[in-house]
RNA sequence: UGGGACGUAGCCAAGUGGUUAAGGCACGGGGUUUUGAUCCCCGCAUGCGUAGGUUCGAAUCCUACCGUCCCAGCCA
């Protein structure tokens, strides 16, 4: 075949990233090199917004034969969990990534130290004895400048000796501060003399009780990277202010490394929240039953809930890169799961709300085999052995009693084709003392059956259906967006508690599947024909299966009958 | 007159002075189909926040204005 049967649908993305990693490779800058890094706080589970980062990262440096590292940014034991290190180590790794070195900026707690002691040696930073309320005060506000610390002009030497001894414990929490001397009327507030170390006596995730003094994240980063030999250090725009706080430490240490910062937009869906602290919010208001609770955002989240990595490493790439603040439907999303899903999902029949149909010409004890493929376009797939039976189950939502024109299902006196066996018609209809339809008796039509002569017959609509006899019953998870609306953080009046969707969670119990599904174990997933995309969920197991519901099939018919 | 950024279709987004402004999602129409799925065709901005200006020629350059976002943690 030729190239262009290999090409992707659409154009290739291209984007400001991109586009400047190949010009500083093109040009010969660092080498040739591309190393890039993950930075995460190993303060709470990663999210689908991290996973943009995530592909980011480790996108552009496989695109240029580089190499990525992934970092903890681990420098406020007051806020880190020992615990979040392994999840965000799983959760990358689940996205398809491996990092080239597995660093902490806590390794670098010495080297940072020897820095901030060169800082202070040619009179670039000084210790601070003003308290946090009076730093506050100082610094002045957005439309007025600061005023210098009195502390400011501290010879360097007698600097130096107190921050040796904020080292040794010799102050109590809050009592000084390192802070670096820059320039308190700059309009960027990040210049105003930025605290560049605290003294914290909490116990370090890793390096337990041998530092009292921590640095801030703007002094660790930069530095951090420059050991690292990162050359494009990527970030979200939020950080685009303290850039040139990032540029003006590394340009004043002996370091022989000036690594590039470049922002980037977050990516926010719409109908979720995607902030740790809100997330946080949400599990211990029991809103959700966990970070992994198929609803959340979290990369736990969309994964028990079934999207593949796949999926989400193409959403990323086709959503793009920019620097403009966006709100990305999460139809888009759900479209990369399907996509993915249409081509490795095995197909498989499962009905979610029975309804018994009787074959009233069907031979009482008897059981045929009907062969069905296991994708509908990839032979490769196989296929499995149905059974059918006397008395089936379809589903409820595929009878209807007064039926409109364009209602293609079953029908009092109607036809319709069981998936992978016959066409079958509806005789009569069996309701309860209510009036609620219970039974439907039809007879089948053995000739129209796959191999029979009849089979090519044509009718309007096809159904699914499960053997009342061999069906195996299932408990089904049907999820729905969390939030009633797009934006639960716009209405500033409103805890964004208050439009959380009651109905985010329906649990189907009375769900019966094919009997091929008795083997399923967690992780398998499939698609019950017309129904949508399904997972076995950890909570599943050979006595009771749990399917959840990873997404819906494309519905036109709902849409056309509102 | 605090600083920094961003405004291209309903939602993302390419494009950085030169024929008819990529692509995806959504939407509308048609075809195939034993999933109302998938797949395939077709349509979808005389317009690039607004107003001026420069130019033979502007989404791209200049000026002014409007709108949105971020920053006053010893958080990251």
């Amino acid at each position: 075949m030729t190239d262009a049967a290999h090409k992707p649908d659409h154009a290739p993305v291209t984007h400001f990233i991109r586009n400047r990693i190949r010009d500083d490779v093109a040009a010969g800058k660092n080498d040739g090199q591309v190393i890039t890094r993950f930075p995460p706080e190993p303060n709470g589970y990663l999210h689908i917004g991290h996973a943009k980062s995530i592909c980011l990262n480790f996108s552009m440096a496989q695109e240029f034969n580089g190499q990525t590292n992934l970092r903890f940014d681990d420098t406020n034991p007051l806020k880190e969990e020992a615990l979040f290190y392994e999840r965000i180590m799983d959760d990358v790794r689940w996205l398809g990534f491996e990092w080239a070195e597995l660093r902490h900026a806590s390794d670098y707690f010495e080297q940072l130290y020897g820095f901030a002691r060169e800082l202070i040696a040619s009179d670039k930073a000084y210790v601070d004895s003003l308290p946090a309320e009076q730093i506050r005060e100082y610094r002045g506000t957005l439309t007025e400048p600061g005023r210098n610390s009195p502390d400011r002009d501290r010879p360097s030497a007698e600097s130096l000796e107190l921050f040796e001894r904020m080292k040794n414990g010799e102050f109590a929490d809050g009592e000084r501060v390192l802070r670096a001397k820059i320039d308190m009327r700059s309009g960027n507030i990040n210049m105003r003399d930025p605290v560049l170390y605290r003294i914290r006596r909490a116990h370090h995730q890793r390096t337990g009780d041998e530092w009292c003094i921590y640095p801030m994240y703007d002094f660790a980063h930069c530095v951090s990277d420059a050991i690292e030999g990162i050359t494009h250090s990527l970030c979200t725009l939020e950080f685009e202010d303290h850039r040139p706080l990032y540029d003006w430490i590394l340009d004043n240490i002996s370091i022989g490394c000036h690594p590039q910062q470049i922002e980037f937009s977050r990516g926010n869906l719409d109908f979720t929240v995607l902030s740790k602290r809100r997330l946080r919010q949400l599990i211990e208001a029991g809103h959700v039953a966990d970070w992994d609770d198929p609803r959340m955002p979290t990369i736990a989240g969309i994964r028990r809930r079934g999207y593949p990595p796949a999926a989400v490493r193409e959403f990323w790439e086709s959503v793009g890169v920019s620097k403009s603040e966006s709100i990305i439907p999460m139809s888009v999303l759900e479209n990369a799961v399907r996509n993915e899903l249409n081509e490795t999902a095995p197909r498989a029949m499962a009905v979610l709300n029975p309804l018994k149909i009787i074959l009233t010409n069907f031979p009482p004890d008897d059981t045929q085999w009907v062969g069905a493929a296991r994708h509908p376009q990839k032979p490769e797939f196989g296929s499995r052995k149905v059974p059918i039976t006397r008395e089936l189950y379809i589903e409820q939502s595929d009878f209807m009693l007064d039926a409109p024109k364009k209602f293609f299902r079953l029908k009092p006196g109607g036809e319709v084709r069981l998936r992978n066996a016959f066409i079958i018609q509806c005789n009569e209809v069996i309701e309860d003392a209510t009036g609620r339809v219970i039974e439907l008796h039809c007879s089948y039509d053995p000739d129209t059956i796959s191999g029979q002569p009849g089979a090519g017959r044509k009718v309007k609509g096809t159904i699914h259906w499960v053997s009342a006899e061999h069906g195996l019953p299932a408990e089904v998870r049907l999820y729905d967006r969390l939030f009633n609306v797009a934006n639960p953080l716009a209405d500033k009046q409103r805890e964004f508690t208050d439009m959380l969707n009651a109905e985010s969670l329906e649990v189907l119990s009375d769900a019966v599947v094919e009997p091929s599904l008795g083997e399923a174990e967690p992780g398998d997933f499939c698609q019950f024909e017309r129904t949508g995309y399904f997972v076995v969920d950890q909570d599943s197991s050979p006595e009771k299966l749990v399917f959840n519901r990873t997404v819906a099939l494309r519905d036109t018919w709902a849409k056309v009958a509102g």
